[in-house]
DNA sequence: ATAAAGCGGACTTAATTGGTCGGATTTCAA
DNA sequence: TTGAAATCCGACCAATTAAGTCCGCTTTAT
């Protein structure tokens, strides 16, 4: 459907919602889910995989949560989409996303040059846009 | 994923082959499918979408088949993309694209703004290369 | 009349997504 | 030192979507 992920949603909301806390706060997963009525369960793998991809710091135990971990001018969208998909780069066509390379087509396609090209270009967009436009 | 699917995929090919073929040329879905070795009946549902939706003409019984029916220049990506997909226009998220409107969190939604800036780019983007420009 | 083509709906299966659950660990503070 | 609040992590389930298949129909050239 060519469409983002509720994950990637999430994740987009919650390190814009981290971006204007400022970096010193603490934030909970129990705060942004309430705030933004977002399912808690779903949210909290999705705070744990942008901690374990060091876009944010954890901090365990009573009073814990996470805290912003850079500055929002460098952090893309492409970056957050990456990281939740857990592929180092996006793609919009399927033999090229899949290390399995079991594309039936393969030696016949003809629209994968057209394609990737593409793909740089949506790239480039997605690039532009930092968390800090966000805010 | 944030992937184009497989009948988008079969369609640009088919489009693209339609495109070198000429306009003249009457192509069978089968030639097609066996050229390129795509599943013939997903294929032929292809063809028939793309045929009401008037980027071909279809002429049934023997010695049918479909022709290319405008410039490939003026046929955008885009296009064939909105086609398939059924939608008249593209959405990267997903309370933009269903009608029903049934987002649970619609009110707090703090990302929806810059991502239809996203979306205008990226729609941009695939309505800037045309059939043409993948032969 | 028959074969080759498109048309179209129903169906099945596979894969992905979205969401949930249970339990473990960490840590603060009463 | 115990309990509550938080992250962590894997397993699981349900719903949706994507991909593919099947069947019977219509159209039409030969």
């Amino acid at each position: 459907m060519f469409q983002l992920s509720k994950k990637i949603e999430y994740a987009l909301i919650a390190m814009r919602h981290m971006a204007v806390s400022g970096s010193g706060n603490i934030v909970t997963t129990k705060e942004i889910a309430d705030r933004y009525n977002l399912p808690y369960d779903l949210l909290a793998k999705v705070m744990q995989t942008l901690a374990r991809k060091e876009f944010i710091s954890s901090y365990q135990g009573v009073r814990g949560g996470y805290i912003f971990r850079h500055d929002p001018r460098t952090v893309k969208v492409s970056d957050i989409i990456s990281a939740i998909e857990g592929k180092p780069s996006l793609s919009i066509i399927q033999c090229e996303s899949d290390d399995t390379n079991n594309c039936i087509i393969h030696s016949t396609c003809t629209i994968k040059t057209p394609l990737v090209k593409l793909q740089t270009s949506i790239n480039t967009v997605l690039r532009d846009m930092s968390i800090m436009e966000m805010v």
